[in-house]
DNA sequence: GCCAACGTTGGC
DNA sequence: GCCAACGTTGGC
């Protein structure tokens, strides 16, 4: 029972959490909370398993791009800030005993250079990414083993 | 700040 | 259950 890692690519606006705030907190684990989007949330909780293996992507900024590297940490739990009336993320329409949104925790991996979007394009192995597909927004996408390692190619260049 | 694409909401 | 209106996302 030692499944290959799947892979995945995550959004985060830098200004939330870059790959060096992540950077700075080695070994410890993040909750990914804010996801409000059930395809996503649906990712965390039917696909992701612990070890599974993360795109960090800054998104929302001056040069969005693959920034590094993360993992999954736990499983999907319920996302404490839908119930702090204080959150940007309040959902008030969730209840306690029916959580409606829920995070998963992502640990730092590594820093890798900015592979930015634009270079993404250009890039035949990677058209198939959902991320670059026309319109896409989901802030979590799952990755092929094929794409993923077209990233990392990429990345050492 | 613009705006196209997309998801969600809610009246019917 | 349809669908128009509205809000959000996110690159540019």
């Amino acid at each position: 029972m030692n499944a290959a890692p799947q892979y995945w690519l995550m959004k985060i606006e830098p200004d939330e959490c870059s790959i060096d705030d992540l950077a700075a907190l080695p070994g410890q684990t993040v909750p990914w909370t804010g996801v409000r989007n059930y395809q996503a949330r649906n990712f965390m909780r039917d696909g992701m398993r612990v070890g599974d293996q993360v795109l960090y992507y800054h998104s929302s900024c001056a040069e969005p791009g693959v920034a590094g590297i993360a993992e999954v940490a736990s499983s999907a739990y319920p996302d404490a800030t839908q119930f702090d009336a204080k959150s940007p993320y309040f959902d008030p329409k969730s209840k306690p005993e029916a959580p409606r949104w829920l995070n998963v925790d992502v640990k730092f991996r590594k820093k890798t250079r900015l592979l930015p979007l634009k270079d993404m394009r250009e890039v035949p192995a990677l058209a198939t990414m959902r991320l670059l597909q026309p319109g896409s927004r989901l802030s979590i996408t799952p990755v092929s083993p094929e794409e993923w390692q077209a990233v990392m190619a990429l990345l050492d260049r």
